[in-house]
RNA sequence: GCCCGGGUGGUGGAAUAGGUAGACACAAGGGACUUAAAAUCCCUCGAUCGAAAGAUCGUGCCGGUUCGAUUCCGGCUCCGGGCACCA
């Protein structure tokens, strides 16, 4: 047995033993009660950082606690493979995409594996193999057979310069990172999944989520956006000089109280009708073509100075038959709603400043109770009471939105309507490394898809290394194929790689390679007990994947409505982060471990530098660590328990070496006891009566530690406390006299529960402690979880604050038995609480049991 | 711009249902051991006043509810996440 903490050789002979017997393998057991375990997969970049570790530490300490808790656990781990760094570094190093990924994958595998993450490596998914891609390529079909899948024009970001698409990612301040070009618009015909067919059932659910955070509940909620209203239709005065204009325009409001109040009509610059007007007036088409050079993010189109154009068409108001002027603007965007909206400058803040700019008259319909609204400088955006509104002055805005449609719905002219914000999801990429949609087109204009027996449609090997192009496009060979001796032109465009991440979920659970599903064992697995991931997938990823689910769902492979379980959202791992200014005044990064944090200076060369703050750990302001240093310096227990110990998991994570030492101390404290503890080899049993005072103490502290750590660890997923109280437990068992006899037994009994409360979040040193107790046959992961002893909790005196208004004056222990009113009385003649009650009359004695006494005077 | 979070000692954080603010840890300072260093162990550690007992203040800012507010409500401010082609 080592006296000394040496984590390499223990890490080494509990990862060996778990490899050898192939103790994380899950399979399906009816007669226990099963749980899955998983963490976001991550995407192979070929570095793991700490955000990784501590996702995937959060569902190893949860893994492994239920397996103690005799759950059957699944734990599996994959690759989200497909993705732009792999066409960046295929651009770069001129190589393969999929030799790059690769390789990544297993120089990422190797490290994690020296973490001890106990992973059922049986069940490992990679996204880029066509044995995967093929099932979502199937499941796709199926969905355009249902009408789910259809094509639409749709933007994206185009550089004129590259002749290439952008991703949102890809364009700064407005211009290609590349070549600085000023990024356009451009429509292209796109692949899109219709998940607004799903919306109000995915709002639904989200009340069935109990195990899910508010917040991103909220977030969904507000992203699917909800909003009842009404349909407005303006008939379009005839008197224009166009043909191919529509005859009337419709619009959503929220707010038909305020339809009196409508100053004009506003249409999108891609509305048809704008096309119409651009082609007889140069500033139309001018306007049109200003409002393309922008990018397609929608935090930059809200950002956009609002400008907008007259038109000489009119609409009538489809109450007062006034005529209305219709406007193209900026802020009207052609995918939501109709792309067209009515605008009301007294009531909604943005008409009025449109309204404002170009000398819109406009008048006030709703008012406040008391009359006193006003629209002087800004809308008045309440809901309030008509006027200036004929037949519906005096009305409330509620009353009068039933009013109004109602009699918009006679006229025809109108109707209730439901408003979702969320909008389809477009699924086509222009890239080379993603999954081909499997889609053919015919020389006669029909578009089909590939038959499930030609499926998977690979990959073309072709690479282009050029960014201006996806590979798939020029590959000829590939291009070209047939249908029934007709010719066949492939669909050169990619899905999104949002696609693999919706369903990976479901595929761990299921071998079978003949289908997509074997809906038997993923219906044992399903849902996932407990997902954990990063909050920055609390709209997008959840969602999508939670869509999936519910198509999975209706195409009969699951049962369950739901893909996920409970949710945990962890938070970031920051750190500082220092820079100096080179000679050209760029700011040169330098990492933080080379800097001395009191003063300011490099360690070595003692440079000044400049504290930046502190930020996400990342490439760009040097300040990552790599975990495989920190795994080689202090070993995976050490890593594991510090990052588990530093913050709550859902909050952001301060990276700091000297806390880790402290971690690693306290590893280190408990190993060198525990092994001289445990090289007493006969320890007899306790003699529960004869207990001292301080013993019985001690043993309340191990069984509360216990009750603690379980309701933390499990319940809370508050690991960082559990922590703490286990290392409370520990510092008082370093100080515990083992003189006698009792207390030698109950420092064994610490020993064991510590060892047994430690062994999901350091497996290595509760391996190897476990493994070296006298007369033990058993392996830790497979020992049952420490139960508590009521009666081991039981205490004999209770302590209470005493305040005087509120204000502590005193504490005092009474009895445990003694009644309320003599608590009381020792309250009031503590001397400090009667020098402060100081002969005035006491009003009221609020009394908390066991806790706190307040004398209000 | 819109949606969602967060702000507590020198630092990371604790306070689980409105009930003793600062558990646990880091850093710092003092001491023991040592030829010395490392390691280890012990003590101090929110601010101000005080010899002490104790007192006053204190959880981003302003206000409210309450016997009592880090916790609930209203308003602000700063920081972070997301905004549909980063994953």
């Amino acid at each position: 047995m080592k006296e000394n903490y040496q984590p390499d050789e223990i890490e080494k002979i509990a990862q060996e033993y778990w490899q050898q017997n192939d103790s994380f393998k899950a399979n399906i057991d009816q007669n226990k009660e099963k749980f899955y375990c998983l963490s976001m997969f991550p995407y192979p970049s070929g570095n793991l950082h700490i955000g990784h570790i501590r996702n995937y530490t959060i569902s190893d300490v949860i893994a492994r606690l239920q397996k103690m808790q005799g759950k059957n656990v699944l734990h599996p781990m994959g690759w989200d493979a497909f993705g732009l760094p792999a066409e960046n570094a295929a651009i770069k190093n001129k190589c393969n995409p999929a030799d790059w990924t690769y390789n990544n994958i297993d120089t990422m595998k190797g490290l994690l594996k020296k973490v001890g993450f106990g992973y059922d490596w049986n069940r490992e998914i990679t996204t880029c193999d066509p044995e995967y891609y093929k099932w979502e390529q199937w499941f796709f079909t199926k969905l355009y057979e249902k009408g789910l899948a259809y094509k639409k024009l749709s933007h994206v970001n185009w550089c004129p310069n590259d002749k290439t698409v952008l991703a949102n990612e890809q364009v700064e301040d407005g211009r290609c990172w590349r070549c600085d070009t000023k990024v356009e618009l451009k429509e292209l015909s796109q692949w899109f999944i219709k998940i607004t067919a799903y919306a109000e059932e995915l709002l639904a659910d989200l009340d069935t989520l109990d195990d899910w955070p508010e917040k991103v509940k909220t977030m969904q909620r507000n992203w699917i956006g909800k909003s009842e209203g009404t349909e407005v239709e303006f008939i379009v005065d005839s008197k224009h000089e166009y043909t191919n204009i529509p005859n009337s325009i419709k619009v959503f409001t929220t707010r038909v109280d305020t339809l009196m109040g409508v100053a004009c009509l506003a249409i999108s610059p891609e509305h048809p009708i704008s096309n119409v007007l651009a082609n007889k007036h140069p500033q139309i088409k001018q306007f049109i073509s200003d409002c393309m050079t922008t990018g397609s993010s929608e935090a930059e189109l809200a950002k956009l100075t609002k400008k907008g154009i007259a038109t000489n068409i009119s609409v009538i108001h489809p109450i007062t038959k006034a005529s209305v002027p219709l406007w193209i603007a900026n802020f009207v965007l052609m995918g939501y709603g109709s792309g067209a909206v009515m605008t009301v400058p007294a009531h909604d803040q943005r008409d009025f400043e449109f309204a404002t700019k170009y000398n819109i008259s406009f008048k006030q319909v709703i008012t406040n109770t008391d009359n006193t609204a006003d629209i002087n400088d800004s809308a008045f955006t309440d809901l309030g009471i008509l006027c200036n509104s004929g037949d519906f002055n005096n009305l409330t805005s509620a009353e009068a939105k039933q009013v109004i449609t109602s009699k918009l719905t006679v006229a025809n002219l109108g109707e209730k309507q439901i408003n979702y914000r969320l909008r389809d999801w477009g699924v086509s990429r222009q890239r080379h490394w993603g999954v081909p949609i499997p889609m053919l087109y015919l020389e006669d204009g029909s578009i089909v898809s590939v038959k499930e027996t030609e499926l998977p449609v690979n990959l073309s090997q072709a690479i282009t290394h050029d960014d201006s192009t996806s590979s798939l496009t020029i590959d000829e060979n590939w291009k070209h194929t047939s249908l029934n001796n007709a010719k066949a032109t492939r669909e050169t465009d990619t899905f999104d790689t949002f696609m693999e991440s919706s369903w990976y979920y479901a595929k761990y659970c299921s071998t079978a390679k003949e289908q997509m599903l074997d809906p038997k064992e993923a219906n044992y697995w399903l849902p996932v007990d407990q997902y954990i991931g990063g909050i920055e997938h609390a709209v997008m990823h959840l969602l999508y994947a939670r869509f999936f689910h519910k198509l999975l769902r209706d195409t009969g492979l699951v049962a369950s409505d739901e893909p996920f379980k409970k949710l945990l959202c962890q938070g970031m791992v920051v750190a500082d982060s220092y820079y100096k200014l080179d000679k050209d005044g760029v700011k040169d990064w330098i990492s933080p471990s080379l800097v001395d944090k009191t003063t300011c200076k490099i360690k070595v060369t003692g440079e000044d530098v400049t504290h930046a703050g502190i930020s996400k750990m990342s490439k760009s302001k040097n300040n990552g660590v790599d975990p495989k240093a920190i795994l080689e310096k202090y070993g995976a227990d050490t890593l594991r328990l510090y990052t588990m110990f530093a913050a709550p998991a859902e909050q952001s994570m301060e990276w700091s070496e000297n806390a880790l030492e402290g971690s690693h101390r306290f590893l280190r404290r408990f190993y060198s006891y525990a092994i001289k503890n445990i090289s007493i080899k006969e320890v007899p049993t306790l003699d529960k009566n004869n207990l001292s005072t301080s013993q019985r103490e001690f043993r309340r502290l191990i069984h509360k530690t216990i009750e603690k750590v379980s309701m933390d660890f499990n319940q809370r997923l508050s690991f960082n406390t559990g922590i703490a109280a286990i290392m409370e437990l520990n510092n008082e068992l370093l100080k515990l006299n083992c003189q006698e006899t009792n207390s030698l037994v109950l420092a064994r009994e610490a020993v064991i529960t510590i060892i047994k409360l430690l062994a999901p979040i350091a497996p290595h040193i509760s391996h190897y402690l476990w493994q070296k107790l006298p007369n033990n046959t058993t392996d830790i992961i497979n020992t049952p979880w420490p139960t508590f002893s009521s009666e081991a909790l039981a205490q004999d005196i209770s302590k209470y604050a005493i305040q005087v208004n509120g204000k502590l004056r005193a504490s005092i222990e009474v009895s445990i038995d003694l009644p309320e009113e003599d608590i009381k009385q020792q309250a009031i003649s503590n001397p400090n609480v009667n020098k402060h009650i100081n002969g005035k009359a006491i009003k009221r004695i609020i009394f908390i049991p066991n806790k706190l006494i307040n004398i209000v005077i």
